[in-house]
DNA sequence: GTGAAAGCGCTAACAT
DNA sequence: ATGTTAGCGCTTTCAC
């Protein structure tokens, strides 16, 4: 059986109230008793039980971060620098692999006990609203969430990235530019508008048949999405996808029809994953700064958790084009 | 505030028991009452307290998984899986990421309530002992751990996936078989006996300069190790990486220094993650059976969790050697 | 500096 | 079928 705190100061013959000013680092102790109190700890492997703890208490300590199951494009990273970012604000983080975009994570995320949550998958504003309504911790979107009046929010402008990539590809001379990303499933991409601003913008119409959606952020749908592009009549030279997996797919879909990247068609994602430094071609694309989406979205959770009341935040994070060889050649 | 069970109970007036009937789904309730409760639950966001409930019951039901920041080869593929399983017995999943190969991770995560514990993560012996030594929930070792004698354990042959990768290579006309995957920081890369092995077996004796350690398995390390073989003298004409994304930097470096591959020099990996069926060669590599690998590890944890003096369970989950373009051509 | 006692929200016995 | 009560392990007044 695990052991008590009342365990613990049996052994040591001092009060329960002791052994947790010991073990709660509580200064006024006098060194004798702290030496036998730990001597105790030790002896028994006692350790604090977080629930009972976090009943009285009311605080755990630990934030829960939502992510999709399915590949979003930066999650490693956005985990990496959410669970640095906690722990300089002192919470440790518990990641929640939620299984689909419009299932129940959030919901469950919210019955793991946590001080908050940060919802980085794909959720519909429906389940956002249930849970900003009911009592219970408190939430922060983050990453590419669309705006929501009833809660935080730290996210890119994902329709101005969409803008800064597709005009890139105009830059280098493209004029026949697809677009992978809308997702009717959820809700329309947020990105189409900034996509179709550039073109106008150019003197460009868009081209119905140029927008295509991709179920999931993964490297077949952006396969499948492209080769159909790319195969069809009026052949684009230029894809944009809406995630790096997505473009790596089209990237292989145009080498299997016997196409080159970028001198046949260019490619540009938005991410920035690692795994666009080492492809072949290497993978121009658009970053995301997840150093500060997560710090800022930690912080705000963190004012949040202290002041329930607290005025809502919508905070945009800054993104980057990173031109690489897929959008390097001129077009022939 | 949160409302309690008591607000629903004078809200619906019942009693607090029959609220808690209600909520937890116990079936002796009359009709008129369930419906009374639902309304008081509905109209107070009544939601249950997580921390008491464990308090009182002693379970969460929920299970932990402790991942390595730095790309675990397949950790997005096992976390789905890991979560995929646990749902299949009543468990949901929290998955902690931990900071450094040799940091407190797993110590983290047993201070967050939980049921059981998976690690996938490396961990250092000493860790695993004072896990279990201490009083608190089970562990149970998954991926690609070394045995140990305090712990269940689920896990691929590494050694045996070595061996038959390098078979691979050998078959394939190769003999200047580099490897690169010592790891010196937590133990000595569990694959070279089998590396050593095959290459004993094929009448060749091991070359010490031809096995490369790896600080992590990131596509950097590959390319950072993969580069020194090949601009060295005797340059290999095979590199088994002991996973993936060190075979992608590795691919990658052989590229930036005029060689192709296959043809100058063939890579294989461990892990079958997707980003290989995409890549330029396509990457041939050992596939680890991420379902099977979680189904038992987490059959062994619920297990263990009932009946905690249960026997000791080693189990070697099966791998397949999946040649790809990376290891296609005859050598010149 | 340390002890005694109350109570966080819930479930499990037991009672009705 | 529903109500009453004790207590899970901890922190936190309040005494001393």
């Amino acid at each position: 059986m695990a052991s008590t705190l009342r365990d613990v100061a049996r052994l040591a013959g001092v009060s329960v109230k002791t052994v947790s000013n010991v073990v709660n680092g509580y200064p006024h102790v006098s060194p004798d008793v702290r030496r036998r109190v730990e001597a105790a700890v030790a002896e028994l492997h006692y350790r604090p039980n977080a629930s009972a703890r976090n009943l009285r208490t009311g605080r755990t300590g630990v934030l829960a971060l939502v992510l999709p199951t399915t590949d979003l494009p930066y999650a490693g990273d956005l985990a990496r620098a959410v669970v640095h970012a906690a722990a300089q604000q002192g919470y440790r983080v518990v990641v929640a692999h939620e299984d689909q975009p419009t299932s129940s994570g959030l919901h469950d995320a919210r019955m793991i006990p946590v001080d908050g949550v940060l919802v980085g998958a794909p959720v519909t504003p429906g389940e956002v609203g249930r849970a900003v309504a009911a009592t219970g911790p408190p939430v922060v979107l983050i990453g590419s969430a669309p705006p929501d009046q009833r809660c935080d929010r730290v996210s890119i402008d994902v329709a101005q990235a969409a803008e800064d990539a597709t005009n890139h590809l105009l830059r280098a001379g493209r004029r026949r530019i697809a677009a992978i990303g809308e997702r009717p499933a959820v809700s329309p991409h947020p990105g189409t508008p900034g996509y179709h601003r550039a073109l106008r913008r150019a003197g460009l119409a868009p081209v119905p048949g140029r927008l295509l959606p991709a179920q999931h952020h993964r490297r077949a749908d952006g396969y499948r999405a492209a080769r159909e592009l790319l195969v069809g009549p009026d052949r684009p030279d230029a894809i944009l996808c809406s995630s790096d997996p997505l473009a790596i797919g089209a990237m292989r879909a145009a080498f299997d029809v016997g196409l080159r990247v970028p001198d046949d068609v260019a490619v540009i994602g938005i991410g920035d994953i690692e795994e666009g430094r080492y492809s072949r071609p290497t993978l121009s694309t658009v970053a995301v700064d997840t150093g500060f989406l997560a710090r800022e979205a930690v912080a705000r959770l963190a004012v949040r958790i202290g002041q329930p009341d607290a005025a809502l935040a919508d905070i945009v994070a800054p993104h980057t084009v990173l031109p690489r060889e897929s959008t390097d050649a001129t077009p022939r």
